[in-house]
DNA sequence: CTATCTTTGTGCACACGTTCACAAAGGCAT
DNA sequence: ATGCCTTTGTGAACGTGTGCACAAAGATAG
């Protein structure tokens, strides 16, 4: 899902594990902790495809890309393979993170516990508003966005999370980038662009809602019955004719902000 | 992304919009509505779909699954696009939605700005506490888990947005099902497994740092320099050695919480 | 040691998604 | 009117992802 530059092949090259392999590994994992803590010791690809909600031929095709790590009839064993899988992941390695723009949504990510569990720590968080420098949210100071450079290039870190109003969002990234970041991720509603290497990922409520509802749309169609409100809004003349609809010009294209913060 | 049963074709049967097509509509109309609201009457293939982070051939390939809309030569008016892109995705319904589970997160979605400005709109929120019962957030007061059935029953809900803790999703995901639901956004860490015809999004704060520190660590492992500091970690002993390493029982797979709560 | 049974690992075929590249369509100037 | 120039819409080739179905591998019992 890197936005910025998609040219690159959708496979991972160095050890060619396929992308969406990767993105399933993390749930395997999460399922594969859980037996872990039951001290179950060894599970079948059809146990742990139904725990992770796949289809078990994948699930050992996944696996495959990874190595032979299984026991014909007798399944894998569950502590060498979240072994494998957190090593795979890189999460055998420590991950300091900065978190960018601490409103609503960004405290309710320091707050986040599942963050330290893995790999992933919270290095810094970080606000443009100087109100809220030295405040504490989860434990951790806020910090003035002066100070990103120094924070980033002193903790080494090479994730970074913006949580900020879209408008800023771009602005961000490029400081990020340019402080050595190479990973990020996107909360707030916009396409970021990037120079090649570095990798983008996006989590957007608006889009996931407006996916929700074009498929609801269609099933309210099927069935002739249960249609919601039909809000009736004349459409726009035919395509040739020039619209002159004007609106309030400047104002983000969504709600602007990510899917956070007192609008 | 549908998790409980995964056997349904990825393109939408009803008129034939691919999957992939579908999710990228949501990016194209914010693009269009920025655009709109600069008053720019027509854009080209290729300006549009630079604003948007995509390859202009894929972008008139997915227009022309909804028509043809555009003017060879011209491009595309703006506004007659943003209302067929708008109706294709049902935008131009009333959705309301529940939301379940107002901690950390659930109250950053309900602040959210961006909910109303689309067809979605908040028409209550849940929360087993009963401390926070009435209690507004966001200027809505919240209800008790009681309520759950005649909220959705009453208001006509078909979209629900689950922000509980892990443990408690699949539970809420039942009850939501049962009262009517048949479109979840999960925010927890869970596979929600549902019956056929409900469509469950995730959204997962941790899968996505997971698959970012993959890349990173891809990364860092081409070029010699910069590696973080490698945390070395014992493997446990080959497959067939059947580990016994046993750990705290009960607690969720991992921080339990959605990307929310103070753990 | 042999037979049987279970479960992995994978070859193969098919479906889905992306990108190229170009003909057809329309606007615009002369 | 005619011809040029721009930009769409799409056929076709390719790459990626999915799922079936089965042979090979190993465990286990007799």
């Amino acid at each position: 899902m890197a936005t910025g530059r998609n040219h690159r092949p959708a496979t991972s090259r160095s050890r060619g594990i396929p992308e969406a392999t990767v993105a399933r590994l993390p749930l395997y994992l999460r399922a594969l902790t859980a037996l872990s803590e039951r001290s179950v010791p060894t599970v079948s690809s059809e146990e742990l495809a139904s725990a992770a909600g796949v289809n078990s031929a994948k699930l050992r095709k996944d696996f495959s890309y990874l190595g032979s790590y299984g026991t014909r009839g007798v399944g894998y064993d569950v502590e060498y393979l979240v072994y494998q899988i957190s090593r795979e992941l890189g999460l055998t390695q420590d991950w300091p993170v900065v978190i960018v723009g601490i409103g609503n949504l960004g405290a309710a990510l320091a707050n986040y516990g599942g963050f330290a569990s893995r790999g992933f720590r919270v290095a810094a968080l970080i606000d443009a508003d100087p109100q809220l420098a030295g405040k504490p949210v989860a434990g951790i100071p806020v910090q003035h966005t002066d100070e990103l450079e120094k924070i980033v290039a002193e903790n080494g870190v090479s994730i970074g999370v913006i949580a900020t109003p879209a408008g800023a969002a771009q602005q961000v990234c490029d400081r990020l980038v340019a402080a050595g970041i190479t990973s990020i991720l996107n909360f707030a509603p916009t396409v970021l662009s990037v120079p090649e290497g570095v990798d983008v990922r996006k989590v957007d409520l608006s889009i996931e809602l407006q996916i929700l509802a074009f498929h609801e749309q269609r099933k309210a169609g099927e069935e002739p019955a249960t249609a919601p409100a039909e809000v009736d809004t004349a459409p726009p003349a035919a395509p040739p004719a020039v619209a002159v609809t004007k609106r309030p010009p400047e104002s983000g294209p969504d709600g602007d902000l990510p899917a956070v913060m007192p609008a």
